[in-house]
RNA sequence: CUCCAGAUAGCUGAGUUGGUAGAGCAGAGGACUGAAACUCCUCAUGUCACUGGUUCGAUUCCGGUUCUGAGCA
């Protein structure tokens, strides 16, 4: 059986995915599908770094502006509609590239993580989470020692988001989430891919994130924020919990400045750019390009391309 | 000028009734398998401004110096 080609573009927020993936896309007759969880979200652009489209410069991109800022998306949602565009795409005779900063997403359709098909229990979760207010996290997490020992010891008590889904997953599916991680981590990918990782130094990273978000709210930010709010998307919404936006709503709530807002959203995003570092130096068989390392964007291109032909891609 | 206050980790502060020091933030590292731009974990030797003195021992007490703030001119 002939594995598919698939080309994966990611790397820390603000390090110039957007650039290359456009670049490449022209290339190699590629097609984009956006690992980004909130780029996805209509009327969310400016805070999320969408990319517009007169930079799309004819290249076809999937998952962006497909969902309502209320709808549920989730990794299972986007796994299911990445296969379906990439199926497409491949129709096409043209290679899919998977490009966004979500390296949770990019893993799903990578390894092709299998998810149950059960809905998402909102009132189970919420229960849990009362009995976690109630009783503390460390009664929450012996609830989960009881039914599964081994993600119970893999979990911080603390952590109470991934405790209440692995208490949810063995109320779903009566199995042990622990087993089931162990198995999806043995996976082989069956694609034939290439996994570019864009990187430049911290300092010269940090720099751009903190004079981006500057730029965003040049740019309307607030206005983005304020407009969200009036369409009646409230606080809540876990599309509303992206960076920039959960710090706007806050000011616009009166709880602070909007100077502490800016600060409060560059000092977040650094803190998102450095935890993707942690995702991707995890991930196997990944291509770090360093930026700095290439006077411009066709030397970066030529070099890609050089690793794609090595690797089989065009085959 | 002041029988005034302060000078402690990159920043902001605690503290030591004299036995060489803790926090928060920033920063660094890590985890993550249906909320993932979420959530969570770990990481501090710093001439305790400088300089004399008292003391077995001073960052801690006393004197002086420098700087900062406040006040008075």
């Amino acid at each position: 059986m002939k594995r598919l080609p698939l080309i994966v573009l990611t790397g820390p927020t603000a390090v110039g995915k957007t650039d290359t993936s456009i670049a490449l896309a022209k290339a190699v007759g590629g097609e984009i599908i956006s690992a980004d969880s909130v780029q996805v979200y209509r009327y969310m652009d400016i805070g999320s770094a969408k990319i517009t489209k007169a930079e799309m410069e004819g290249v076809p991109h999937f998952l962006i502006d497909e969902f309502e800022p209320d709808e549920e998306f989730n990794i299972f949602v986007f796994q299911k509609l990445a296969y379906r565009y990439m199926e497409e795409i491949y129709g096409r005779r043209h290679i899919p590239i998977l490009t966004g900063g979500t390296g949770f997403y990019i893993q799903s359709v990578l390894y092709g993580i299998e998810f149950d098909e059960s809905q998402t229990d909102f009132s189970y979760r919420e229960e849990l989470e009362e009995y976690a207010a109630r009783y503390g996290v460390e009664a929450l997490h012996e609830r989960l020692r009881l039914v599964d020992e081994e993600a119970a010891g893999c979990i911080h008590a603390n952590n109470k988001k991934r405790v209440i889904r692995a208490l949810e997953y063995y109320h779903q599916t009566q199995h042990k989430i622990s087993e089931h991680n162990r198995e999806q981590q043995k996976k082989e990918s069956p694609y034939r891919f290439v996994y570019f990782v864009l990187n430049r130094n911290r300092e010269e990273l940090y720099r751009r994130i903190n004079l981006r978000v500057e730029k965003m709210i040049e740019q309307g930010l607030v206005e983005e924020v304020r407009g969200l709010l009036e369409r009646g998307y409230t606080r809540d919404l876990v599309s509303m919990q992206g960076l920039g936006y959960k710090e706007i709503v806050a000011y616009l709530d009166g709880e602070y400045s909007l100077e502490e807002a800016i600060e409060r959203i560059q000092k977040n995003t650094r803190h998102f750019a450095k935890r993707q570092l942690t995702w991707f130096r995890r991930e196997k068989d990944v291509i770090w390009m360093e930026m700095e390392q290439y006077a411009g964007m066709q030397e970066l291109l030529e070099r890609m391309i050089d690793v794609l032909e090595e690797k089989g891609i065009f085959l």
